[in-house]
DNA sequence: TTGTACGCGTTATCAA
DNA sequence: TTGATAACGCGTACAA
């Protein structure tokens, strides 16, 4: 590996000279920086990246603290992350979290040891003595999907995403709309990924919001159950005209129990899922979601920022659900305005 | 951010001794031992990781090269690695290739700026010029799920997997088998997925392969050619008893229609899917797939091993596909032992 | 315009 | 058992 010094005797220069053709900097005579180039490629000189965080104390990586599970939620934002950090030139090093203590060892170690110049945080909080010291030495973090007062957040307004999916319903004339979801999760290592059935229970009692009690199920773990559910709701005699699921795979029961029952979907019933999906692409389901890759994209945009300017302050952001309406549902989309805007944080090299 | 000198001083020490504490190294009086330990706890002094890394010459980190799709193939593979690498106590970084050109520029530069300790490549393969340029700089690097003589590297042998699952099939009596597929997708970006289509050409022409030509079709990209596909194969009086498709999404066609027709899975039909997916859990639909999880696992740790010994030369190893027999085929699995062993290497700090 | 010496924070060597 | 000092490879004042 030829180091700086061995290009500046190639080229009969000093080292200085080569430091300064390769980063650029004026004030070098022409026929020196060519005789200096020449040298460097000659020799395929590259500057060694350590010796040269240890000048400018930075890393180029971008740490992702993320709990990295199968679910389709984490993977698309950390895909919109990584188109991010593609574009911006930096690097990203996944902490994958899998329980509560490895979660609590990386925010309180992590921060310490400056391997990263930043942090982006998904689904996880912080405790708050956690995100102060992440500030007090002056390391900037971002959290996606998750807030704490003292660091840059981003949520996504899902209460309100369900209030426009079940107004939107409300509005074209349904009445009777049912429910179908997994039991609720509670987990201690991320973030709850929705709260679309507190969403619900908010809607739950007011006037124009006529969810029938019984159509709300909540147990459909698995096909057969998932099945039973989809046949309860339609078979009965005063049947929703639109059902929500909380996953594609549920859509798929109600799809197959309203064929056999020769309910013709989307006229006479809208079906809606949550979380875009691969096979609710192939369904052709409408679904309701987070937008995933915009929240990921965000996440490293907005970390730059803070890198750029560390004063910064911490901020709350909000996103909107987003609609994408396929052929489950009807004229659906209309009363959607897609709007996730955010900051558009100039491109930098991050070398 | 105190450094190594301010504990020094606060301790009364030299530098070299603050050093040997941190490093447990031998030959430290227990007094002062913990004099300095005092002194670190107070100005909670934590080593530089890059400075160390000037020594050492390592960075604890380890680069992942992957096309980062959305397919679930990759995600697998990268979580299989995850677990391991934090087992190792090593970092992953991220290199997401979206097309040729960044592919080519991450084989040739990426071993040359050493930012990195070593490379897992998946599912792409570099040129015999790029891979013989890795092996001289020195920087060890394994291939998954593809192959180059001048790195070490593990396939997974597909045809076999194929003709192994078809040879289950013809032994428990069957003797027309569909088969539907995507068309086949020729992608430059990285290696086909499988080459399942391969294998069952392979398999073509021998004598004890009955399944009809007629039987073949490759073009399913949607819901309504799947299901059309899937009526053509079983509405014919000579339907095949087992059937084989390319996505769980095809299966589920086939599984509908095959209902709608009262044909019984999997007593009247079997059905297999190729890889393993959150549907085909769902579905309870047996699938034949690659050992995802064990190629990640696999590729971060030989490649510790490589680091451990940079003279070990580089080999090839094979895992095989494995099956997972669920609620569409009966009694196939007896057949098939799973067995995709491979060196265990000693787990090692990377700190 | 260019060369030199110093410092970044650590580990390793060697003399005390 | 310990402390001083020399690397590691680069950027950058500062002197020439």
């Amino acid at each position: 590996m030829a180091t700086i010094r061995d290009v500046a005797r190639l080229a009969g220069v000093g080292i200085g000279t080569v430091s300064r053709v390769m980063n650029q900097s004026p004030g070098v005579k022409t026929a020196t920086r060519e005789k200096v180039q020449h040298a460097i490629e000659q020799l395929k000189y590259k500057p060694d990246p350590i010796a040269r965080s240890m000048i400018s104390r930075r890393t180029g990586f971008m740490g992702i603290i993320a709990p990295f599970t199968t679910r389709s939620f984490f993977r698309e934002v950390v895909q919109g992350m990584e188109r991010a950090a593609t574009l911006l030139g930096c690097q990203l090093v996944l902490y994958n979290v899998q329980n509560t203590a490895q979660r609590d060892h990386y925010f309180s170690d992590l921060p310490m040891y400056r391997k990263v110049d930043g942090l982006v945080i998904l689904s996880l909080t912080p405790k708050d003595a956690d995100a102060q010291a992440m500030r007090e030495v002056g390391l900037p973090v971002v959290l996606v999907d998750a807030y704490s007062p003292f660091l840059s957040s981003l949520v996504v307004k899902t209460k309100d995403g369900v209030s426009r999916v079940v107004n939107s319903l409300l509005e074209q004339g349904h009445r009777r709309i049912g429910w179908i979801a997994d039991p609720r999760e509670e987990d201690t290592v991320w973030n709850k990924p929705n709260d679309v059935f507190q969403g619900l229970q908010h809607l739950w009692g007011r006037e124009d919001f006529m969810v029938e009690p019984e159509c709300l199920l909540t147990e459909a773990q698995n096909r057969e159950e998932g099945r039973k559910a989809a046949f309860h709701l339609l078979s009965r005699p005063e049947r929703p005209t639109a059902i929500v699921t909380a996953s594609a795979f549920q859509a798929i029961e109600v799809l197959e129990v309203a064929q056999a029952l020769d309910i013709k979907v989307p006229d006479a019933l809208s079906v809606i899922g949550l979380h875009e999906d691969d096979i609710a692409e192939w369904l052709g389901l409408s679904t309701i979601q987070s937008p995933m890759r915009e929240m990921g994209e965000w996440g490293v945009r907005h970390l730059v920022a803070h890198m750029e300017n560390p004063a910064r302050s911490p901020a709350l952001f909000t996103f909107e659900m987003t609609f994408a309406e396929r052929r489950t549902t009807t004229q659906l989309a209309k009363s959607w305005k897609v709007s996730h805007h955010y900051e558009d944080t100039e491109r930098k090299r991050v070398s």
